[in-house]
DNA sequence: AGTAATCCCTGGCAGC
DNA sequence: TGCTGCCAGGGATTAC
């Protein structure tokens, strides 16, 4: 569930030691990953030198001359930097199982599908056990065309996301607000994990209709949105259950959430047991009380002493 | 055009 | 113990 947050935790990471190090050879051991032939994917990135480490939304961009190297890490992506001249430090403990969620995890296993091996012998494992994220090479001058990336909408940490915009894309919109949030046309980087917590800040109920907010919804929203991401890097991201930086560590922020993956648990702020519903065919977290229903069940505080 | 449902994939876990 | 079936979900695709 790699977020917008957990992207730029892993970008920060990398920017530090990728730039500037040339990849000598890509090994794939697992095709599926890539959105284009392995062959051509060798042929367009070995004896390149990468300049930068970018990200628009939830993909890493690494340009290397004319072309750019694009990562999307989907359900289960890892990327993480293998420095060779440190295999004993506490980052490369390789583990004896399979298991994720302890991990610091470099060793090579079943779900390492590419390494990108550097020159100077350091690399770059990509390992992805749902196999749900994609590496793509395409020209930097094109990357306006691309799938996907070319037509994401604004970075919501930044000043192209503005009031206006929220609510010229909420306006007239009969999806759920839940849904409307995980559409990357309308805002980009934010997933299910951070959508949960950004309607719960802003007191509005997952399922409310997009276009039927309020103004102070719209303006609660629009604070709430950057706030939960600035608060999820900061943590170092949300370890759930798969999510490592680039150094293999896990981030902090599960334990700073406030609804998600909190189902039947009290409330921080009311004390009232937090409720799951599917919306949009995605899990949904939300306090009954804090947060206001509408389609005709209820304000806030109307249904907060009813059985589920 | 906007919206909703389907599918891809594997590991973890509940239930028997 | 070991099997089966279901769930998790980003986003492209398909259907309505």
């Amino acid at each position: 569930m790699p977020e917008l947050p957990e992207v730029e935790v892993i970008r920060r990471g990398l920017a530090e030691r990728v730039p500037g190090r040339t990849i000598e050879r890509v090994e794939v051991r697992k095709a599926n990953v890539l959105e284009l032939p392995e062959d051509e994917l060798q042929r367009r990135l070995e004896g390149r030198r990468i300049e930068a480490v970018r990200r628009r939304g939830k993909f890493l961009i690494l340009p290397v001359g004319a072309d750019a190297l694009i990562v999307h890490l989907g359900m289960t992506g890892q990327l993480t930097f293998w420095d060779r001249a440190a295999p004993d430090s506490p980052g490369f403990i390789v583990q004896d199982t399979t298991g994720l969620q302890r991990a610091r995890q470099h060793a090579v296993d079943k779900h390492t599908h590419v390494t990108f091996w550097f020159s100077d012998g350091d690399a770059l494992h990509y390992r992805d056990i749902r196999m749900f994220g994609l590496i793509q090479v395409w020209p930097v001058a094109r990357l306006h065309e691309m799938k996907g990336l070319g037509e994401l909408g604004p970075e919501p940490l930044e000043d192209a996301f503005t009031l206006e915009h929220l609510s010229a894309g909420l306006k007239g919109r009969k999806r759920a607000i839940k849904a409307q949030l995980l559409d990357q046309h309308f805002v980009a980087g934010v997933g299910n994990i951070y959508a949960d917590e950004a309607l719960f800040r802003a007191g509005i109920g997952p399922e409310r209709l997009a276009g039927r907010l309020t103004r102070a919804e719209r303006e609660r929203l629009f604070e709430a949105i950057p706030a939960v991401l600035r608060q999820g890097i900061e943590f170092g991201g949300t370890s759930m259950r798969d999510y490592i930086d680039s150094d293999g560590q896990r981030g902090s922020n599960q334990e700073a959430l406030r609804v998600y993956g909190r189902e039947g648990e009290p409330c921080y702020t009311c004390g009232t047991p937090i409720r799951r519903v599917i919306v949009a065919q995605r899990s949904s977290h939300y306090c009954p009380r804090c947060q206001r229903r509408g389609r005709g069940r209820g304000r806030a505080g109307a249904a907060a002493g009813t059985k589920p």
